[in-house]
RNA sequence: GCCCCGGUGGUGGAAUUGGUAGACACGCAGGACUUAAAAUCCUGUUCGCCGCAACGCGAGUAACGGUUCAAUUCCGUUCCGGGGCACCA
């Protein structure tokens, strides 16, 4: 009887799939954990290995914490709106809710193949109303929210409308416009449109025209995550800026809780970074310098941010954005024709031209600021390296100590000042704050860093300036000019945006005749006359929308009263462990979080991180196998080891007929229909060797390897353990199939320890003896510490140290094996379970309990201690547990090897390490 | 350019708090069983040296230096690789 894997494995996946196994209740009772997977986006294209890498990681822990009492919620569903779908609906006519659902099924199929142990009939997906209903609900909740920045949290925006009756916006600034000030009794003079537009500053989610990045060819505009060097994530297609109409979430006023909210959880540090790099948090003051101009008469300002205040008098020139309101005011009359064609020649650069190619490009407006400490007189200047978007588009520009101001000054001929002596050699900027100033009047003598302050003090004193803190971070824009999303739950009346009543959802998204843009920018439901005539909003929301709080739904998927019932999220409550990728570092895991800060603001929720633990796992890369062409003779191909004596053009080779280097000739010729049948090869040892490389898994590279093959090969459970054993999840690392036959060994051995090929069943009742109960507990100590510790590798290496000493040992007795069954279980669970079985249980293995460590049976009454002297490893002894100090001393001296080292010298002092290593310093 | 992470045998990797570096596995070499193959099992496998041999000696975790009785681990410099950000003032 040896191990049938395929059927085993096809037995209980039935059986758990028919007994509910995998069912988890909302039982309050018991302590929960929730493990969950980043849920996929369904493509078209199928699993490849790389995919399963964080399920089956998610799924040995969330089996792991079931066997150690908790009741586990482990999830999984379908990101299932998005672009994708729809551009394939575009060029193949198929609905996108039919794409969907079939890239479902099929993904699904797949995934069963693995025996993953997900509760279905918590699934969810996306596009389905029962749970977009929600989304909408959750958008509206944020519509009707504004964020106050004394209590830092989100508020209804009734609360703002009553403050604003009484007392005006004086205690609550507008973010979107710091200069908009009203009284109450302003307020209540205000039209309905004016209050409602002033109110619309404030919400959360919020409509309003922006500079947008539109893509032509998406026919959409893209949140700034969504665009990667000029061109969008999806397809790469060019990205310019727009001015439209758009929705957007005010992301920006939980940058600080964004960040703080970091030291709460465990995030990995280069996590941590990206997030707070994208906030972009930056402390610095807000100057304002007057202006000169002669063709103004009026006292216009110019103000700048910086964060280096204490440069002040180091300011050799202003730099304005191009798009900065005051040069139209400011310029000169002589520089005017200049100004008008650098405008223009900014104006017809792309983004990606601007970054690709940093040119030093700049233009004098003719007109002046002027310093307020020293009278000084600064030349404005504008440049596309200030952006209009971040601070207030002007800075001041210090050449001594910024590199890129330098280069500026170097290239326009500027003089520079220098304030920090020595430290400026003349030919590089100094960013240093550490310098003592000079040239700098009041500030002479301090080191900068201690400067700050004082300026800003002076600033404040002289009302010109004050402290300032800024964000990189934009509002995120939450439109998209599209079919495949989630409707707005919005009704627009004489130019004004009402929210639908909550009793309206779900606002059902309506079939349509063709899924191309509507007129003016708007989305293909503007194609729709009814749609339009009630004038629902035609833009649809972005796929993070669905995603960012699809992990609450889960805990009460089926409620249609509440998107999660507060009990039930009290009780499941934030997600102990999430697993995914780090490609959603600045997009999902930034809005889920804001998300989830501003339900628990409203009250709805009782946390307000949603994600308690990440772990990301490494991209599995592909391993791709190329062949040689002969240059000269199109049939012939040259094995890798000899292409240095022909011309070759390299070719990719599907890996799945390469031996590991070795070519499958047959395989080849008939692969394509046999466009290569003709081959013929040049060979060295008799073999073809493949050339090798690594690169992205793709199909168009040939390098995938599908995991339903292995699974048809050495089973779901090998496939499993294999994809642990590779390495730590959390490293990438080229996929090789090789090893897979250790790990498949390793099953094949431990059947052998119930099941002989020849003599059957040798499992047995004998007592075990200490030597077994030892190899039992010392793996019963590994895997519960490296599971623990996600250390998944390294305990596979455990269960194969185990079978190999218990095999060693002759040891097929039940009372172990049954043990050693449980500990596989989260790794293994088909062969765990049928083996279980197989030795009499009646219960299925996966409501044991995890077995109990115990220590007793590690320690030993004597041992061999090495002994090593200064350091250097010399000889072994063997002492008694109990052995006194005393007594090891007088040991260890007595070893005739040890006496030979030490040679007379005296002993300066024993060392005693962890008790199982002495060192003797002589 | 800036920030972060890493560099260990032929390969993937292990060494959890500084304490016998190279676990476990692949590959390779040799052997057993077999008519043969598959499967399985056994032995060897960091490098160098000595040796009939057990035991032995020396070097060794990218390179160099430091701290320590003791460094893959801590500190400094340099080199290399991967990831992130990229005119954010």
């Amino acid at each position: 009887m040896d191990y049938q894997f395929r059927s085993i494995e096809q037995k209980w996946q039935k059986h758990w799939k028919e007994s509910g196994a995998y069912q988890v209740s909302n039982d309050f009772s018991k302590p929960k954990f929730y493990v969950l997977d980043m849920f996929p986006y369904p493509s078209g294209a199928g699993l490849h290995v790389g995919h399963p890498l964080g399920y089956i990681a998610s799924d040995i822990f969330s089996r792991f914490k079931r066997l150690k009492g908790f009741n586990v919620l482990h999830p999984m569903g379908y990101d299932a709106f998005g672009l994708p779908a729809e551009q394939y609906a575009i060029e193949h006519g198929v609905h996108p809710a039919i794409s969907t659902v079939q890239n479902i099924d099929n993904f699904r199929k797949q995934l069963d193949n693995i025996g993953f142990s997900y509760d279905w009939s918590r699934e969810i997906r996306t596009c389905e109303p029962q749970y977009y209903k929600w989304t909408q609900w959750i958008f509206l909740q944020l519509f009707n929210a504004y964020f106050n920045r004394h209590t830092q949290k989100a508020e209804p925006i009734d609360g703002l409308v009553k403050i604003f009756e009484t007392a005006g916006n004086a205690t609550q600034v507008c973010p979107a416009n710091d200069k908009l000030i009203f009284t109450a009794d302003e307020w209540i003079a205000f039209s309905e449109k004016e209050q409602h537009d002033i109110l619309m500053q404030y919400r959360l989610a919020f409509c309003g025209y922006g500079e947008v990045n539109w893509c032509e060819a998406l026919g959409t505009v893209l949140a700034n995550d969504e665009v990667v060097n000029g061109v969008s994530e999806r397809g790469g297609h060019p990205v310019v800026k727009k001015k439209l109409r758009q929705w957007y979430l005010r992301i920006t006023e939980y940058a600080d809780r964004l960040i703080t909210g970091l030291d709460q959880i465990e995030f990995s540090d280069a996590m941590k970074e990206m997030q707070c790099n994208w906030i972009g948090k930056s402390y610095g003051a807000e100057i304002s310098f007057e202006t000169l101009s002669d063709q103004s008469k009026q006292a216009l300002t110019l103000t700048v941010y910086t964060t280096r205040p204490d440069t002040i008098f180091g300011v050799d020139f202003m730099v304005v954005a191009p798009e900065h309101e005051l040069i139209e005011q400011i310029t000169t009359a002589e520089q005017k024709a200049a100004v008008a064609a650098y405008i223009d020649y900014v104006n017809s650069r792309s983004d990606r031209e601007r970054q690709a190619e940093k040119k030093i490009t700049g233009c004098f407006t003719g007109a002046y600021a002027i310093n307020p400490f020293n009278g000084k007189q600064i030349p404005i200047w504008i440049s596309e390296y200030v952006l209009a978007g971040y601070g207030t588009g002007a800075i001041m520009a210090v050449p001594c100590g910024d590199e890129r101001d330098f280069k500026f000054a170097h290239h326009f001929n500027i003089p520079v000042t220098n304030i920090i002596g020595d430290a400026f050699n003349g030919s590089e900027a100094n960013a240093t704050k550490d310098a003592v100033l000079t040239n700098s009047d009041f500030l002479n003598g301090m080191v900068m860093r201690n400067a700050i302050a004082v300026v800003i003090d002076k600033l404040v004193e002289l009302g010109i300036g004050k402290k300032k803190v800024n964000f990189k971070m934009r509002d995120a824009a939450f439109s998209r000019q599209r079919y495949w999303g989630e409707p707005f739950p919005i009704i627009w009346k004489n130019g004004l945006a009402y929210p639908l009543a909550e009793n309206e959802l779900p606002l059902l998204l309506p079939e349509v005749e063709s899924y191309s843009a509507g007129p003016e920018g708007e989305g293909p439901l503007a194609n729709i006359p009814e749609w339009k005539e009630k004038m629902l909003e035609t833009n649809t929301m972005p796929g993070y929308a669905g995603s960012s709080w699809y992990f609450l739904r889960y805990m009460d998927p089926q409620n249609n009263g509440n998107f999660c019932d507060r009990k039930i999220s009290d009780y499941w409550n934030q997600v102990d462990l999430y697993i995914g990728g780090t490609e959603h570092a600045v997009g999902h895991l930034l809005y889920s979080r804001m998300w989830t800060k501003a339900l628990y603001d409203l009250g709805h929720i009782g946390f307000e991180e949603p994600f308690r633990k990440l772990l990301n796992q490494g991209m599995i890369q592909g391993s791709s196998r190329l062949v040689y062409r002969n240059k000269n003779k199109q049939h012939e191909f040259i094995s890798s080891g000899l292409i240095h004596q022909y011309e070759t053009d390299p070719i990719r080779v599907d890996v799945n007929f390469v031996d590991g280097y070795e070519l499958g000739t047959e395989a080849f010729k008939k692969w394509r229909n046999g466009e290569y049948a003709n081959a013929e090869f040049i060979l060295e040892n008799g073999k073809y060797i493949c050339g090798s490389e690594v690169e992205k898994m793709s199909k168009s590279k040939f390098n995938t390897v599908n995991p339903d093959l292995l699974v048809e090969k050495y089973g779901a459970d090998t496939f499993r353990m294999y994809e642990m054993f590779l390495g730590p999840v959390e490293q990438s690392k080229p996929w090789d199939t090789k090893g897979i036959e250790g790990v498949h060994r390793f099953l094949k051995k431990l059947w052998r320890l119930f099941f002989d090929e020849l003599k059957g069943k040798v499992w047995n009742l004998d007592t075990p003896t200490e030597a077994e109960l030892k190899v039992l507990h010392k793996t019963i100590k590994k895997i519960e510490e490296d599971t623990e510790r996600y250390s998944f590798n390294t305990a596979v290496s455990g269960f194969m140290i185990c079978v190999n000493e218990l095999a060693d040992l002759k040891c097929n007795k039940k009372e172990i094996l049954e043990q050693l069954l449980i500990l596989l279980t989260p790794y293994a669970p088909h062969i765990s379970e049928e083996l279980w079985a197989a030795i009499g249980n009646t219960d299925s293995i996966l409501v044991a309990s995890f077995p109990v460590f115990n220590a007793a049976f590690l320690t030993e009454s004597a041992k061999d201690y090495p002994v090593s002297i200064n350091g250097k490893l010399r000889a072994n002894i063997t002492l008694p547990l109990d052995a006194t100090e005393e007594y090891v001393k007088e040991t260890v001296l007595s070893n005739a090897s040890i006496q030979k080292w030490i040679n007379n010298e005296p002993i300066k002092k024993f060392i005693f390490v962890k008790g199982r290593m002495i060192n003797v310093v002589i």
